[in-house]
DNA sequence: CTAAATAATGTTATCGCTAACGTGATCGAT
DNA sequence: ATCGATCACGTTAGCGATAACATTATTTAG
């Protein structure tokens, strides 16, 4: 069925006897066609496996139906769950997906990529990249005079951005709060990079829950990590040396919990009994690490599908001439309890 | 800078007084342009802040340069470091990635993802789909014809085709022999899904590398898991209380030795003493397990890299009119050795 | 010093499609 | 019978770029 030569528009409307508009209305289900006509046109694009070449129509219609993501952070499972959420929803949509990832914060790369996107006239962007919290501001004020809609997902609230985010605050106060919960008396934290906002989000979540219970000189029992598991092996063992009274440890994210568990292991400290942990992602090996690993599942896939049907209407607003305007959509992640935190 | 109204080539071209044509040929860096009417006309641009409309180039040129993805599962580590190596590559090269992703391998719909990229024009198709060999094989032949070039990651060999894969097979044998050379005896397996390509090909490399040892039997030393780390602790257990003899254990990917090192542990059997453990992928995590896991590691970005070069060069081949041969492009993967396999 | 080559532009047609407008034919209402 | 509406199309003119050819100077060679 299908061929090499491309079957043109022309082509189909020369074989149907019709013009190329009379094709055209076919092809985009138009009321006026007599259902004659319609039959057969389809049939002649059946017949030569004609399909239109979405090029020339988004040139014509001044609408690609494509949307850029800017991702970063495939290898880590929230980043890439996003990215599937989106790809989905973009899909379901029937939206195509231009994919840009970057390995750093570089900000004329950053800009490049984004007038790459904008040169292939996509019709909106999805910046779906974690991090640093004053670039990302930096990069918004500067994307605000675009002419197409942006989406941030995980970013700090600015009045004029569309965002979706997770509410890691409430996400990492579930953590601490189950941790007290379970007797234990001081949770300590291993962190983030601090210019993350999600790292920021989550630690001030614990020093919500921890300072309701009022316990003081938080900083002493916190400990920055880089999100990989090393640093959360590392990070176990500085906070245990520095402050011996730390009884249970909540971790920005499960990598880092997963270097914990291991540093304990090493120290023979036994978990739950001598030490809880609960960790935050949920992947989908927490449950098989030992002892399994208690954690706050987000719903990272809803994140990036709330992020294009977000992208859809603002596009289709602008079509019409309206103005979109949306408030932060939060997403509430949710405690899973296992062996790690329950003694 | 960025403007929202859309500066076109005409513009500039009236701006600085010279032809669209003189643009153009300004923007392609092509020779016959004065240097004085380029910097002026670059000038222009500048100031106006235009940037060229690729969808109104791609239709004139008759090349969009984007490649179609099409990819599964986003989650495994493997699939996803082969799509960052794709975009990496693709970027690279200065090309753009349609991304399309599928669930499951119901034949419809990737038939009609397919003819999607085709429709948006891509240039070529990557399949980084892994799995079911059989329905990939019904696939090729009918992407046969194509206008468009296709290379295939991971996938059994087809004269036709255009390659690029592990050699899982390798992988395999390197895991097991490591084994064996370790003084375990009896290698168990836990292998993926039958119709998996590279299910296959790792027990086909573990078969070989045990038949050479005189073992016979391999059937009732293997069970099939689906890549989980559920399947591979259900399957440790189904293993040993089937074959008692076994003393070790090659797993086809690292989660399902996750789960083995979940079973072994409840079963009270320890690794590596009573029992060594390898795995497959080297996920970063692997290093953190406890023990730590012995593995093969696979460089699936390169992968992807190389999939997009032989890409590149088939469409440059096809544009000059030219034939773009190549035999399967293999990637040699490698024995990464820690605690769970060293007695 | 003239013909041919070269350099530096402009013109025209086209890529494949759609929007906007135009044109007959049919039809019901007055 | 006349008129405007409606239907079912066709025509024309773009979308924003490039390819191919045409057109001027301006050199260069013989």
């Amino acid at each position: 069925m299908p061929q090499s030569q491309k079957v043109t528009i022309k082509d189909v409307a020369e074989a149907a006897g019709v013009s190329t508009q009379t094709v055209s209305r076919v092809i985009n289900f138009r009321p006026d066609v007599s259902p004659e006509t319609k039959e057969r046109v389809q049939q002649v694009i059946e017949e030569l496996g004609y399909s239109p070449n979405v090029i020339a129509r988004s040139l014509a219609r001044g609408q690609t139906n494509t949307i850029g993501v800017i991702g970063w952070g495939l290898g880590y499972f929230g980043p890439t769950s996003i990215l599937k959420g989106i790809e989905q929803k973009t899909h379901e949509l029937g939206f195509s997906l231009l994919l840009s990832l970057i390995e750093d914060f570089d900000p004329s790369q950053i800009s490049d990529l984004v007038n790459n996107l904008l040169s292939r006239q996509v019709d909106g962007i999805i910046w779906a990249v974690p991090g640093n919290d004053r670039m990302i501001g930096q990069l918004s004020s500067r994307f605000a005079h675009f002419s197409v809609p942006i989406v941030y997902i995980n970013k700090s609230r600015r009045d004029t951005d569309v965002i979706v985010a997770l509410e890691n605050q409430y996400g990492a106060r579930l953590a601490t709060d189950h941790l007290l919960a379970q007797g234990y008396d001081c949770v300590g934290i291993i962190t983030g990079p601090s210019d993350w906002w999600e790292a920021q989000r989550r630690e001030h979540g614990w020093r919500e829950a921890m300072g309701e219970r009022g316990i003081q000189d938080l900083d002493t029992i916190k400990v920055v990590g880089d999100w990989s598991a090393a640093s959360g092996e590392l990070g176990l063992r500085q906070l245990l040396s520095r402050s011996p009274q730390i009884d249970s440890i909540f971790a920005s994210n499960d990598q880092m919990a997963l270097g914990a568990l291991r540093a304990a292991r090493d120290l023979g400290i036994e978990i739950p009994g001598d030490l809880g942990i609960v960790g935050f992602d949920d992947i989908p090996e927490a449950a098989f690490f030992y002892p399994s690993l208690s954690t706050i599942q987000q719903n990272a896939e809803s994140l990036g599908a709330i992020a294009v049907d977000q992208m859809c209407n603002m596009i289709r607003a602008r079509k019409r001439g309206e103005v979109y305007e949306t408030d932060i959509v939060w997403v509430k992640p949710r405690l899973v309890v296992r062996d790690s935190s329950t003694r």
